[in-house]
DNA sequence: ACCATGGCTTGGAACGATCCAGAGTTCCAC
DNA sequence: GTGGAACTCTGGATCGTTCCAAGCCATGGT
């Protein structure tokens, strides 16, 4: 083999495992061997072998590769729908800290798109077509339809969000304990004085929705502060935000308010706005995700900070175990998260 | 060959080309035209091969297609770098758009991490090992040191972003006038009646910068108004955004801002809320790029909107071009963004 | 001196697809 | 009825890597 290479000096194709045999003067396997078990290789041909493989800035090709190995260093991520309008940032944050995260152990992310209104759509293709050695499913309080599915094609996966309506389910997850955000949101707020404190959550049929809450429920009850009045629950927009902030308002005149997104929060700052209410001063605004809009937005939103990074990392461990181990059961990770304290409190 | 695969009748494996073969009664050839040259086989063979291919769900094997065909279908995207607390929320939304466009034609987004540090970090990686058959590169206004660097290995990519450097530049780009949308900007302002027009800008060696300030010179001059004193040249953060605001506002109290970034009009608002200034009634303001936080901060900020959707549909088309071609040389693509009426102005 | 041992290296086969050249059919014109 | 083109289909080789089993060679124990 090696034969002379197409073009001129400037060779276009990338140069083999041949051509670095060659050059070293041992047979491919030992090339193969220096890349991927250099104790194998006595220390001088383990030298001369890689002098031949940086002289022709050899890397070995990643579809040769993955064809024997069966595994393509791939992890898929399905594009998660963008809302306009809607604060969502978080996501974002969280697919950069997991692309960073996966670098670090040799994994590229193969993000795809997938119809808003089929859960499953864009899996079924690259699973068959073995693209990527696993997934990380991000929405699991939309039910549990992907998780479900691909236990049964046997993928391999694991998911930011705890199994919600799957509690035997076997997969590695890591998820983020916003009950424990919630409640130091709350407690936040009461050290500060206030004790008329509101919630603006979502509807009771959101499992997210209905954690978070018990988490200012059980912060209001333990400081022996009553609830009744003071909470709603309503679609998670900007317009429905400030429309049930407008109701809370006029009924129960609290003096502070916790809502269970930073999308909420700016329904009710458009309602503050509308009655020339100052934030941070008349009153009193937590909300969920630390978002882009919560930093920012002057005097800035105290705002419950999921530790997207670290769910990140521990997401990349749980799946280097799996890839390693097919059978592995990871227990599923909680991880607290933390309140940013801005000028709205 | 077609021996019987490893497991019982749930097989682990996904099916091959031969399994497909035997399946049909053809020879492995006849099925991969089936899928690749449909009108290459008599009608009733191909009605036959599809049968056995839905029958088994059969799927191309990319790394072995990729290995004969050297085309991964894979195009690389470096995560733009996070800035916490900036609100480029824009590059996000571009990275969907992307991935959407590049779906519909069979390409999907291998998303790699990059040392911030380094501009070239993961490129080279990714080109040896064939991993991808093209980048997108987005940063061009840092310079062209990847698009050079790419030219030079003879990579195949375009760039959203013009290249500002280097005029000769045979690459296929796409890009935004945002010069055209600061004019418009404004212009929206004119229109309402403001002639006190200030504008609060990049450093002179910011290109961008440069470019979108022009479009504010040249509405101004257009309509017969003066810009001294007007104009402040500062970082893109929300600090010097506020100092400049507080400054301008002090000297020459203008009716009206147009800022170079969303960012930029965050600090204003920063500016105006110490100040107890209305938004949209005691001054206007207008951004650019039409971030999330424009979209939602009460009463919304109206926004120059770059038309992402567009662009990456662009550059998907170009693309294919480019990889059906290789020595393909578009002219670059110049949109018109437009502007997001919003209740600040 | 001989065989077993272990360290190091090797050539052939295989992964699953496509390229290529050729073989078999069909069909029509002469 | 024969030649030839056009249409279908096939088997072998190949892409670049890793797996596998075997080979080579020095070492050391008997």
């Amino acid at each position: 083999m090696a034969v002379p290479r197409s073009g001129g000096h400037i060779s276009a194709a990338p140069p083999t495992l041949a051509d670095v045999a060659e050059l070293a003067g041992v047979s491919r396997q030992t090339v193969s061997n220096a890349v991927n078990n250099p104790d194998l290789l006595r220390a001088d041909t383990l030298a001369r072998v890689q002098d031949a493989i940086d002289k022709l800035g050899y890397q070995p090709n990643r579809a040769a590769r993955s064809l024997r190995t069966r595994a393509s260093h791939l992890i898929g991520l399905r594009m998660p729908a963008l809302q306009e309008g809607t604060a969502n940032a978080m996501m974002d944050r969280f697919v950069h800290s997991f692309v960073e995260a996966a670098a670090d152990t040799g994994y590229h992310v193969l993000l795809f798109y997938g119809d808003p209104a089929d859960p499953l759509d864009g899996y079924d293709e690259l699973l068959r077509s073995t693209a990527v050695d696993a997934f990380v499913v991000t929405d699991t309080h939309l039910g549990g339809q992907q998780t479900t599915w691909l236990q049964s094609r046997r993928a391999r996966f694991v998911s930011f969000g705890r199994p919600w309506t799957q509690p035997d389910a076997k997969h590695p997850w890591v998820d983020v304990d916003l009950a424990y955000g919630a409640e130091i949101a709350t407690e936040h707020l009461i050290e500060r004085g206030h004790s008329k404190i509101a919630w603006i959550g979502w509807h009771k049929d959101s499992l997210l929705g209905e954690e978070r809450r018990s988490g200012w429920i059980h912060a209001m009850h333990t400081h022996g502060l009553s609830t009744t009045g003071l909470a709603s629950r309503t679609e998670d927009s900007i317009s429905s935000g400030k429309a049930a902030a407008d109701a809370i308002l006029d009924e129960t005149e609290p003096t502070a308010l916790v809502c269970a997104s930073d999308t909420l929060a700016m329904g009710v700052l458009h309602a503050l706005f509308e009655r020339r209410l100052r934030l941070g001063e008349d009153i009193a605004v937590v909300g969920f995700d630390d978002s882009q809009v919560a930093q920012t937005v002057p005097p800035g939103i105290t705002s419950v900070r999921p530790p997207l990074e670290e769910a990140a990392r521990e997401l990349v461990k749980a799946l280097e175990e799996l890839l390693a181990t097919p059978s592995y059961a990871a227990p599923g990770v909680m991880l607290k998260p933390a309140l940013t304290v801005r000028g709205s409190s």
